[in-house]
DNA sequence: CAGTAATCGATAAGAGAATACTGATAAAAG
DNA sequence: CTTTTATCAGTATTCTCTTATCGATTACTG
């Protein structure tokens, strides 16, 4: 229960917070209440107030929170100030959308290339970020200390990237194809199952 | 308390539990146990009991599940076997990777054309997934009994395009702008934000 | 200068989900 | 046929997240 302990639940609404609190023009003045950004966001101003509190903590009353100093220490304390570089491997439809994809970076993550086993993908791409050949992954993570690997593949082939990632030093995989990998505790795992979410909808509507 | 109340939680195991039955090898028997699903999808035994036991309830002590059985009742439930269509709007990159995405129609979702404002855009993809002018989606949606719309363009036209769709009688969103809409609450949405997930990550690897 | 309104922070209460525990059941082994 | 082992189901506990409540603080208004 030490300062740095977030729940999971907060830390995934301080990028909305961020990003509302960015969108707003500055005509609407230097501070922001957090009933106000709640109204904005549909959410509870308790449960923003609270969040903000894990992060930030000065907040005045009528007056609100100084709008300047709460996007500094939302971005501080995400980390996004450094800027960690990241690879992706699989360069089919979705792979290539997300390497010519810029809104990562504002988010402190940069996808610095592509990798595939298909010749055919070795290409530069338009957007600068070029497509390499997976037997290169481990020389070129270690040369751009890469700490985060992005899985696009089918998966069939992901398990075997997965673990070219690991061994290449990688500390953290975000994988989009539908499968569950075995990573070493060592490393994080993210697994992004897209099709999950529309089946969570399809399911909603039909009820 | 009743048979249709399903925790969200639970509800969002179901598809893993879905894809790991589908994908395992007849070799393995015709039986499986809550104990071995476990520990391929890196679960609790309980938990996983105990979602099942929502959908399905027959479970045999010392044996475990039937395979097929239970592949039904997870199907059944989810209400997969009804294809729903959807359409999207925004055939920029990501939107053009989800619409050749063939995985959502084993989810019971089938995206049949996408639109777009830009008319370059519009052209015959070469999956037969057609790319039509934005301004005709309240006549096809109308046609195709469209229930999904996926809206994969920029923040600043999201909400623009989420109106039509609201117009156009749609029942559920699937937003991947990064921007909170309004919607009204006979609609349901569900907001995307894969930059959230990898800002995640990268908050969690720098601790 | 006093009163009112808006907001904050903190603590408490509530809901929901994950986990642990206990007893029951069925197959397998001796 | 009895014992052992693996598994299931149901209850209870614990944990986490959300929501509510209360007093305190500060600006605005008359």
């Amino acid at each position: 229960m030490n300062g740095y302990s977030i729940s999971k639940a907060t830390l995934g609404r301080l990028p909305l917070y961020l990003q509302y609190l960015k969108s707003l023009p500055a005509v609407n003045g230097a501070t922001i209440s957090a009933t106000a950004i709640a109204r904005g966001l549909s959410l509870g101003d308790v449960q923003v107030r609270k969040d903000l509190a894990a992060v930030s903590g000065a907040g005045k009353p009528k007056i609100g929170y100084e709008r300047t100093k709460l996007i500094d220490d939302l971005e501080r304390h995400l980390g996004y100030e450094r800027l960690t570089n990241a690879v992706l491997v699989g360069a089919g439809k979705l792979g290539r959308a997300l390497l010519d994809y810029d809104g990562f970076e504002e988010f402190g993550v940069k996808i610095v290339a592509g990798f595939d086993c298909n010749e055919q993908a070795l290409q530069i791409g338009k957007n600068t970020k070029p497509i390499l050949p997976i037997k290169d992954i481990a020389s070129y993570c270690a040369e751009y200390n890469v700490k985060l690997g992005i899985i696009t593949v089918g998966k069939g082939s992901a398990q075997d990237v997965c673990d070219q990632l690991v061994a290449s030093g990688i500390e953290a995989i975000w994988n989009f194809a539908p499968c569950t990998l075995k990573v070493p505790s060592s490393v994080l795992l993210k697994q992004e199952n897209l099709a999950l979410s529309l089946a969570y909808l399809n399911n909603q509507i039909s009820k």
